[in-house]
DNA sequence: AAAAAAAATTAATCCAGGTTAAGTTTTTAA
DNA sequence: TTAAAAACTTAACCTGGATTAATTTTTTTT
């Protein structure tokens, strides 16, 4: 199980989160020991839907610990995969506070969120939050701009090596990999709608990468074999990101 | 000429873009009247780069009049184009205020752009500028989001009539529309290099669009002359963007 | 105004990935 | 434990847009 368990309803002094960024600001904006006044956690079950695109009022999280999917269909029946949403980051923000979602938030995983202060006032009493703020939308901006760069001009070999290193590496900054390992949630059709390719092909081009002894997934495992052919597959895009 | 030209240097209070987010934001929270000592306008000429990928200590701008394109080149010598900046709009704000810029910037016509305060000190005396900060980016997301799911799975002639109606639609809530003509600066590469297909294509399908009455560049002007085609074809994604 | 460079245009050919269809295997629910 | 549903797999065929290669028009520079 790589996906820490470290009681679902602990406070935030024993969150492996509490460093990233936006969790750091909130606790040091607080006087006090953070509690289940300020921060409030939601545990769901996997498949479970957290919120889905045109509700209104929806609050914003911190995901605890699990795996979070953004997806979005639109009126012809397809749908788009946005990312995923992995431990320590936001979900839920918007530019008007109370609009409609654009798209829905699925966890693929029995997951657990913290539900975290957003109102105005509450930034307006706590700047950095508000910068935490801009800068976590600044880093899903770029990320989202790094997919539209991968997937416009690029081959399915191309895209799909940079999507498994992408998320690979996100989830190896929090220390969810073992060696070359990962819990990976996402389903060949899932992968295709973030990557504009059909499952078909997705299959296709998994099964020349497991043939190729490059990439493999099984039982929601996935396995880098070789991350140097990978590594060059994903392209300049990746090391851009890399650092991030 | 559609681009306003107010004398370029002029202050806030005149400025056609002092009721934008970002704007607003700044003026409320001026005690004084705002002037260059705070704002600094900096003219550039068509073809002029603000900055390049990889630069460092870049400023946060923003556009007062003009038209700024964003891309990003990749190693195997592909471009993407990430959007155009439009009058009212930031750019340059990045998570690591010091990190390299992952894109560079290119002015397409002669362009206004205000420089404003950009430091940890001012964000926390003006709490509300974070949050427009924060605002500004989830909006940039919001539209990337959306070219995402315009490009994956959709053909030529709909990623094409969403690109030509979103930006139709951000000039005309800036009253830089004539009717149903816009200034339109982009080249058909640049056309191309947004959405993912050749120019040669975006030319095919233009001409296309041009014998059936729907579309008409000519001389860096764009006339809609069958909107309900164009809206038709850009689908749902353009009907949920069109409220922002 | 002429020369050079950039952008747009057109046509012929080709192929990566889509589509359709029919399995098989795995997971979930009863 | 069995049945049903979901996910994965494989193969044959097809097409939208890429590629290559000229040519023309427009814009910029001299």
């Amino acid at each position: 199980m790589f996906f820490r368990s470290n009681g679902s309803t602990g406070l935030c002094y024993s969150c492996p989160n509490r460093h990233f960024r936006f969790c750091k600001s909130l606790l040091n904006g607080s006087s006090t020991e953070f509690d289940a006044q300020t921060v409030k956690n939601l545990a769901v079950t996997a498949k479970q839907y957290l919120y889905r695109q045109g509700d209104v009022n929806q609050e914003l999280f911190v995901l605890r610990e699990g795996w979070v999917m953004l997806t979005r269909v639109s009126d012809d029946g397809k749908r788009q995969v946005f990312r995923s949403v992995l431990p320590g980051e936001l979900l839920g923000f918007q530019q008007h506070f109370h609009g409609p979602a654009i798209y829905s938030a699925i966890a693929l995983v029995d997951s657990v969120l913290c539900k975290v202060p957003n109102s105005v006032e509450h930034y307006s009493a706590q700047p950095e939050l508000a910068l935490s703020l801009a800068a976590s939308e600044a880093c899903d901006k770029m990320l989202t701009e790094m997919y539209l760069g991968n997937i416009t001009h690029r081959s399915a070999r191309e895209r799909i090596a940079f999507m498994v290193l992408e998320i690979y590496h996100r989830l190896m900054l929090r220390g969810l990999n073992n060696e070359y390992t990962i819990q990976f949630p996402l389903k060949q059709e899932d992968i295709g709608d973030t990557l504009g390719l059909t499952s078909i092909h997705v299959n296709r081009t998994l099964h020349a990468f497991r043939d190729e002894g490059v990439l493999q997934i099984h039982k929601h495992q996935l396995t880098i074999l070789d991350y140097e052919v990978l590594y060059a597959l994903a392209g300049s895009t990746f090391k851009t990101l890399a650092p991030y």
